[in-house]
DNA sequence: TGGGAAGTTTAGAATCATTATAAACTTCTT
DNA sequence: AAGAAGTTTATAATGATTCTAAACTTCCCA
């Protein structure tokens, strides 16, 4: 776990990133990073600043977590077409949506092979393959 | 190929799903389904239904794709914050996004080997695997 | 060390896809 | 043919996100 520092990480990627280290990023970091991997979308993480007395506005929310995604500091999860997920885990793995609640789950790399891919269209890169199991809630 | 009577199909699904078949959602279906598969956007649709001089009304193709999708004539591919694809190819599949263009291209069911799929969470049912494959168009 | 340039934040307005409303219109059933 | 039920529609409403332009910070170096 790399977890114990977690700013020395923010502020590097942030110097990287060419972001400067603002009380707002800073303070949106700690809320993200500072307690294991989460899955938030920025209206949940506004308010999440203001309950901890953080004053940053929505706008502000929005840019940021859109700066952190390009830094790598984040990914954006699209799973259903109301919001937009940010998941403060980068490496390489896949989900679980809970399509009633909007819960989503993350599944390590291993638990899921994903074999024979088929080639990329000519003249394409793969950026990313995003397995998304949907699931609901038995009713019972 | 069972699309020499793409309106049978339709009709019977209609009548399947308890929804009268009216002007409006015949033309819509004789669009979606009489060309070979493909992924389309509410506003697109409705764009094609001026073209072809069908008077639908953009509240009713919102409707008619959530209503064909819900009597599986369609399948709605959320993988863009902007906005939902509905793809006319109900079969088990998965896709590849451009990323830059917007635009979705299937990938065969064969063409993709998904093993080991961890188990649903318990009290839960897996309603669907999805594999999308983003891709950047190469700068050269 | 101070002042300006560059980067950042913000409130509020604007946008855009989608959904709701409720009146007018169709279709179905008998 | 008539009423009930289902549909369509224009229009307004919603809600997430982005834009704008002014105020504020931070950075840099003379």
């Amino acid at each position: 776990m790399e977890t114990s520092r977690p700013f020395a990480r923010v502020l590097e990627q942030l110097r990287k990133a060419d972001l400067r280290p603002t009380r707002q990023r800073l303070a949106l970091a700690k809320l993200l990073f500072e307690n294991g991997y989460r899955h938030i979308t920025a209206e949940a993480l506004h308010e999440e600043a203001a309950a901890a007395d953080v004053r940053v506005s929505l706008a502000t929310v929005y840019n940021t977590l859109h700066q952190f995604t390009e830094a790598g500091l984040l990914r954006e999860i699209v799973v259903d077409g109301t919001r937009s997920y940010f998941d403060t885990n980068t490496s390489d793995h896949h989900h679980f949506f809970h399509e009633v609640s909007g819960r989503l789950e993350d599944i390590a790399a291993e638990q899921i092979v994903v074999s024979e891919l088929p080639p990329a269209p000519s003249g394409t890169t793969v950026a990313r393959v995003d397995v998304i199991i949907r699931v609901t809630e038995d009713t019972q």
